[in-house]
DNA sequence: TTGACTGATCAAGGAATCTTGATATATTGA
DNA sequence: TCAATATATCAAGATTCCTTGATCAGTCAA
């Protein structure tokens, strides 16, 4: 288990960063069966337009949602790459099963 | 599979937040084979005094550590019960495994 | 009791993030 | 081509978060 390296915290902590917002999570939960297009988002989340447009590409930009244009509308889906790079980011913070608790005293 | 609540929400929002951050996640990293005092913590992260103290104080105002004084020194450790709420966290946002992927479209 | 040490807290400034309203861009149908 | 619709982007202000330096509080040993 090497030591994370400070690009790996960083990249940790920018997926986190994008998680760490209720609006956001909402998006993601709407997510969860199947892509939809921002029209059925901004029926379901009730919010304003540019609002969600913003936390859409505050994921995006995160890497955890795809879009694609169809026609007139455009479709957010989530990764599946960066779903598995949350759960490995949340992986590596478990404390160490077998880790032996030693505690390192200060005296 | 019920709605998070809003409540579940913002929960889970303050759990990713309180993981938003490199040195947050340093210090997470360094608690993984259990407790440690805030002296060694400062050694091992090369970071001022306050600043360390002010995101030991995020982490467990978000339920993440929990601490012990013991004489002259302050303990941190990890709490196993909000770990597993992360990961409870990061289940709900898993697409759902038996999902159709029905795609629903506006026209 | 005093001095040294560990760590928390406070105050101030700076940076990042969020919200809102306005405007811009792409697509479609008439 | 024109109007309507869907969505992105921009600008400004508000809010939250982070860092730094200073000070405070608890503990120990002399």
């Amino acid at each position: 288990m090497a030591t994370a390296t400070d690009k790996d915290l960083e990249r940790a902590a920018a997926l986190f960063r994008a998680l760490a917002d209720p609006t956001r999570l909402g998006i993601i939960e709407r997510l969860r069966g199947g892509e939809q297009c921002v029209c059925d988002l901004t029926d379901m989340l009730d919010t304003g337009q540019s609002r969600l447009s913003f936390h859409l590409k505050t994921l995006k930009d995160a890497g955890l949602l795809r879009d694609r244009r169809q026609g007139r509308w455009i479709y957010y889906a989530l990764d599946p790459d960066a779903i598995a790079e949350i759960e490995a980011a949340v992986a590596a913070i478990k404390p160490s099963a077998s880790g032996l608790r030693v505690v390192k005293r200060c005296d």
